[in-house]
DNA sequence: GACAACTCTTACGTAAAAGTCAATTATAAT
DNA sequence: ATTATAATTGACTTTTACGTAAGAGTTGTC
């Protein structure tokens, strides 16, 4: 594994613009080292960028991948703080259960409007 | 089933402003028919309103859910619009598939996130 | 050594999706 | 009749997530 990556080797692999990087750096979701003002990014900020566009895809806000993120470092606190990071696991998972859901439903609807599709092309080679 | 909904019926029932539902009019995704200068909403506005909330759920855009919208409203138009409608279809149902994708592994990576706070938790209650 | 390619910061601009506020107008209830 | 309650349009504002442009420094190479 490489040990780091350029800003714009990042850019293309995944598709976006340096300006977006730097703002989600300025957003707190990465933290890339510098070598004088230049930015290097480890694998582990490639791994966060992954997951970032895995969070947008999904619909969540900057704010709600930064919650996610964070769930993701787990610090060894102490028990409460264990507590609250487990109810918000479970409303995370709630919510993308939903977002399951709303797939399903409308994998469903689009599968309808498929078979209609075809059906009335079927119909047109017959009447023809 | 009821022949009409007042604007802040609907409002209620999906948590949504008026100042939403006449965006979405602006929009083109619903238009509800008038008494007077009221709006008055039928059944059918109601499902058209669900289907926008899930759109929105899903992280879809005005432009894509009307997209989608669209396609439910299958003209029996002639053969090259419905192939075109397929291939749309196919679109869709690609992206929808990608965020289900996304949605099991940030699933994946909760379940784990849990799992370490529980472990941690239960270290904790044996080291007391 | 100059040209390209890449990098940086700072700052203003913008599109999408509403929020908010103002000024009216109906409808309903007491 | 009046007093809420709900509805309307129109216009301005806000938030999010970047885009874009300016100006400058760095690295590589022909």
């Amino acid at each position: 594994m490489r040990e780091f990556y350029t800003i714009t080797e990042l850019t293309r692999e995944f598709d976006i613009s340096t300006r977006t990087l730097r703002f989600y750096e300025d957003e707190g979701l990465i933290a890339p080292v510098r070598r004088g003002r230049t930015r290097l990014f480890r694998p582990s900020d490639r791994v966060l960028i992954k997951q970032i566009m895995r969070g947008k895809r999904l619909g969540f806000s900057i704010a709600e991948i930064r919650e996610i993120i964070q769930m993701y470092k787990t610090p060894p606190g102490e028990a409460g703080q264990l507590h609250t990071i487990v109810e918000k696991v479970e409303e995370k998972r709630a919510e993308l259960r939903q977002k399951r859901k709303d797939i399903e439903e409308t994998l469903a609807e689009l599968d309808a409007v498929e078979e209609a599709c075809v059906n009335r092309l079927a119909e047109m080679r017959v009447a023809s």
